[in-house]
DNA sequence: TGACGTTAGTACGATATCGAACTATAGTAG
DNA sequence: CTACTATAGTTCGATATCGTACTAACGTCA
């Protein structure tokens, strides 16, 4: 192996953290006082693969430990974005199913990140994001499928 | 803007954040017991970049608040890592300095990981990280710039 | 159907993260 | 030199994150 290729890597991981921690700031300092991106990112991902999902594939989808989205869920709970009910097919389980206002609340939430995301979208091509997402989508799989390796 | 756009920048974000679990995750199961990523990355950095920087270059190259900043260092001090003296430029800063022990942590944690690293380059072609680093630089680099907007 | 390993979710404790407020030093304008 | 403002770093309190250990339900195999 190329002996440029190792810290390739490492530059990579380096560069998806920062954007990590940029996006997160980006996206917390638009959500009213007390909402995190964990929270936004959840109700989101109801929204795109239909709501009434387990915790646990919640979890699975953002790569987070389990007892990490036992808290994030219950503070969507608390604050009536989503609700909790038993899972009809497994009595260990729930499923977690959007309220109408965690609907109005994820929708207000886009609309109010829309302005920085549109400026977003100006000042930096969205073909240069969907020219790099496959390669991500591919590497998060494969990350994914070798954890424990 | 084409109705597209937006979803595109959320999904980038949601596999950026995944993307960065699953190496922290890879990253600290090859770590010593108590040594976080926060921890590798500052050493790393140090050593690509020089060491003598100032708690507060450090924060911003990583994008982290200056006061989670504090924090590491001060458990990469206590471990005796790095030695953190006054600044002769600044009354009111100080300057990171990598100690031997840090060098061979460091050295150490890169090996270590070299094994898991080596995997992921065999079956995840470099080429294709190349291709995506100079974008994801240039996002970075237009977040950093406009964060406050 | 009963024993046993597995899985979903939670409780709990340790600690990482972060915003707000504070201290000390710099820089600057008069 | 004297305000005044800005900046570097820390302290402190709130809470997010996560590993460990636990409970309850499941699935399977005999």
């Amino acid at each position: 192996m190329d002996k440029q290729t190792l810290p390739l890597y490492f530059e990579l991981f380096t560069e998806i953290g920062i954007i990590q921690q940029l996006s997160r700031a980006l996206l917390e300092a638009r959500l009213p006082q007390g909402f995190l991106q964990s929270h936004f990112s959840v109700l989101n991902h109801l929204i795109r693969v239909q709501d009434g999902r387990t915790p646990l594939e919640i979890a699975r989808a953002f790569q987070v430990p389990k007892t990490t989205m036992t808290h994030t869920l219950s503070g969507l709970e608390k604050h009536g974005l989503i609700e909790m009910r038993p899972n009809p097919k497994d009595g260990r389980s729930k499923c977690v199913w959007l309220t109408d206002q965690g609907r109005e609340f994820r929708q207000e939430s886009i609309e109010k990140l829309g302005l920085a995301m549109t400026d977003l979208a100006e000042h930096f091509d969205p073909d240069k994001i969907s020219q790099i997402l496959p390669t991500l989508k591919e590497l998060r799989i494969y990350l994914d499928e070798n954890r424990d390796k």
